[in-house]
DNA sequence: ATGCCTGCAAAAAGTTTGCACTAAA
DNA sequence: TTTAGTGCAAACTTTTTGCAGGCAT
């Protein structure tokens, strides 16, 4: 528990959503704070549990809190043009994960899903 | 239809399974072809249709032939330790995907999915 | 001759690492 | 005092771009 961590992890709690850690420096984080610092604590605080890494493809790491209130974890549908971003609740792959660990004996299954699309507003 | 895009479709066809830019120069490709050159081909044929990109969340991309057989798409099933391919037939999010269509009013939705886990071979 | 493809080199973008300094337990 | 976190700079990796030459239509 670091001044650093603290101004991530509030920065998070109070804007929802995925960011990269140079959004957090930009955006959050008005001291001219490092941008390794930033990568370093982002990384022990996936490892700890505390915020979940997303992939959207784009070679950019982008982090958010677990939300402790959904056991059930979450995906997102993103538009391709503006880079709205909503969440999806519902996951319904846990049963095809139940068939890998008969099926192909594979264990610790987990697995990135996200959903891209044009949303109604850039649709004109 | 030129040379070095013969040499990595050809490549493709013998070794199933998405390779990165960097896999196909080296372990494809004898001749000294020049990752540049290789990159904007995987590009073309990705934008061609013939290519598709996968994502498995390490920041390198990955290609493979999209399969003119099933026009049901597939994922992938890795194993976090030997890396190994597993592939995965099935996609059940169609109907999610539906949904979302009619609840979010999102248009052209597609999908990122692949799987992680540890391979029977890994788990001593 | 025009246009696309190529190789080379350099640059860009995101991320990681080394090191010395500081603050905290 | 020992440990862990920070800032700065530099390195590293993957990918992109600029440019000049080459091959083919």
């Amino acid at each position: 528990i670091t001044p650093t961590r603290k101004l991530i992890l509030e920065s998070l709690l109070k804007n929802h959503g995925p960011f990269s850690a140079e959004d957090i420096q930009k955006r959050f984080i008005k001291k001219d704070h490092d941008l390794a610092t930033i990568y370093r604590n982002l990384q022990s605080l996936e490892e700890a549990g505390i915020l979940h890494r997303c992939e959207f493809g784009d070679g950019i790491a982008r982090y958010e809190l677990v939300d402790p209130d959904h056991d059930h974890h979450h995906h997102h549908l993103i538009c391709r043009k503006c880079k709205k971003i909503e969440v999806v609740d519902a996951c319904e792959l846990e049963p095809t994960i139940h068939q890998f660990v008969k099926k192909h004996g594979f264990a610790d299954v987990s697995h990135i899903l996200e959903f891209f699309g044009v949303c109604p507003d850039c649709q004109g």
